[in-house]
DNA sequence: CTCTCTGTTGTTCTCGGTAACATTCACCGA
DNA sequence: TCGGTGAATGTTACCGAGAACAACAGAGAG
């Protein structure tokens, strides 16, 4: 704190302090064996006493990484998303990293590979991409990248690094759910099918429907939204025949229960709703909403682990895949009659 | 895409294709005067042959500026301070700058110190803090800082520049529109008191309480979590002496809303509530949620337009106050009898 | 006693831009 | 005709670090 009111010292200034080279100095800081403790103590207490801090811009120069991560967050203003790119930013940083992001928003002037162009030219080190819908992964696909580049997807990918959300074994559990409480007929109200976090959703529930030898329907196609979800439930015309939805996230489920509600079915009695995310008012929906947890914490960290490995070159490690955790509340229950 | 394999061209590598020195091209690249079209043109081939792109480092290097914005946002899970990173983001990218978040979660290891500090650090141009804490203030205002600062919150403050959702506005337009339908005795609902907007929020509730003249009565003190506020009206034992709850924010509301209908009381029958923020689920609350709306899209614009200001040494617009917007749904009526 | 070897430190160059100053040349008025 | 002026461009230094290589000292080996 000795510098108050000067300019910001660098590393040559430490160094005429400490009586040493700036080299030296850089070793110090970059802790380089062969350093006698002496001079190690003083070039500290020179450090100390400009409170010197490394100009990390100059530091990127010279050693060409950044320490950066870029983030492409599609859709950033849902749940899932949001939390993913703060637990990456969280694990980023606990390894000296820092995050920089870009959210791509509806019909965005920026196209996938602008976003990614832009970062690129930033100087990132390596990017990220966060719910990405399969177009963008097509074209980001085409597109040549110097930088390691990750997508956190359901399926690995020989293109990309990938770390993915079970979102298999999260559909199962909830279909298994509803088959056990009696169900035998289930309408999936899923996401836009160009988002491949719907996409996985749809298969898993008619792969596991299909096993479970229930009933094939076609599902309804949602748009993510609330409001669809509830113009589809408000818009039924009388108690249909399924006896359960289950909605590809919780915001749709809760447009789900509010559209019957307003229609004057109430729920579980008339309809079990099931929904995914696990966001922090599920448990407050009027029934409280069964859905699927996710374990965004886990998925920060295994983003981070694996884009440090391949940044600095170290082995990669496996897909790795992040469990879920079906949370039974109020909203499902046993059906109205067992058919 | 001539370049495919070989490594980063640099802006020398540009000046010989083009036939000029290096400077040349900088000027070109930076839009000086005084350029001869002919050379223009031959150096933005060459730029277009070896699909160049300047390198951003060293070019915050040379220049001391990063165009990055630091962003520190307090309490990253609420949809408030999710949304304003996101504007920022979007308007900072608009105008050529990114951004750098960081998120102090719960009970963090980050201070706000070392937040700033890691920031700075990094080489940002100027920092924004988001949501804060009233502690979290104080700290900052103690700290020498070297970059501008910005804190969103409702006052003006000497110290730092400032940018404000019109809490105050919002508030009042609550307590109104209780008070139009006949509300004479009104529950405040707080989130805590060390954050500036849950304080603003009720200071603004009290004044506006007491300039209608109603019953002046204790607050209760949240945490910002619907749980809490569940818990609080689940615990109730009779139906109070008020007829309104005004929530600070609409993830307390929820949980009133659905504590109340546990506890057998119906809204709005038996009592009315207000939220603060309308986050989009609030519409399908049931009943739907009567809050209030801000625009975080101005917000964001605001503050990537006064740090700019800050940073290339412009003039600094005033203090900006974002407006606020009462939407009035189902969950607020008159009163079960006017008293 | 000299010759490695190794631990420690210093010198110089580089990263890829921009700033500051220098140079060249054409054109203009005295 | 000559100096001044300004447009157009070049040369060199610099931003603040790290890499590569050089230098030098002392220890141990032959």
């Amino acid at each position: 704190m000795a510098n108050v009111g000067s300019d910001k010292p660098n590393i040559r200034q430490v160094a005429t302090i400490a009586g040493v080279s700036h080299m030296t100095v850089s070793r110090v800081l970059n802790d380089h064996p062969n350093i006698k403790p002496d001079t190690k103590r003083r070039v500290l207490e020179a450090i100390e006493e400009l409170d010197y801090r490394p100009n990390l811009v100059a530091r990127a120069l010279a050693t060409q990484r950044t320490r950066r991560i870029g983030v492409i967050v599609e859709s950033a203003v849902a749940h899932g998303p949001t939390s993913i790119l703060r637990a990456v930013e969280l694990s980023a940083r606990a390894t000296g990293y820092s995050v920089t992001p870009i959210a791509l928003h509806e019909g965005d002037p920026l196209s996938p590979q602008q976003a990614v162009d832009n970062l690129v030219t930033q100087g990132v080190d390596a990017l990220c991409v966060i719910a990405p819908r399969s177009s963008s992964v097509a074209a980001l696909r085409r597109i040549a990248i110097t930088v390691p580049m990750l997508v956190v997807k359901a399926d690995a990918d020989p293109t990309f690094l990938t770390v993915s959300i079970d979102q298999h074994a999260g559909t199962t559990s909830v279909v298994d759910h509803l088959v056990a409480l009696g169900h035998r007929d289930i309408l999936h109200l899923s996401g836009p099918l160009d988002w491949l976090d719907a996409r996985a959703r749809e298969r898993a529930f008619h792969s596991r429907a299909k096993s479970w030898g229930i009933r094939e329907r076609p599902i309804v196609v949602g748009d993510w939204s609330a409001d669809f979800a509830y113009d589809f439930a408000k818009g039924l015309t009388r108690l249909p025949d399924y006896t359960a939805i289950f909605a590809a996230n919780d915001d749709m489920a809760m447009g789900l229960i509010h559209g019957l509600h307003d229609r004057g079915f109430e729920v579980p009695r008339d309809l079990s709703v099931v929904g995914f995310d696990d966001i922090p008012l599920a448990r407050h929906f009027i029934p409280p909403l069964t859905t699927v947890r996710q374990d965004f914490g886990a998925l920060g960290v295994a983003v981070v682990e694996m884009l440090r490995a391949a940044i600095e070159g170290r082995d990669i490690p496996a897909l790795t895949r992040i469990p879920t955790e079906l949370v039974a509340r109020g909203s499902s229950a046993a059906p109205r009659e067992v058919r």
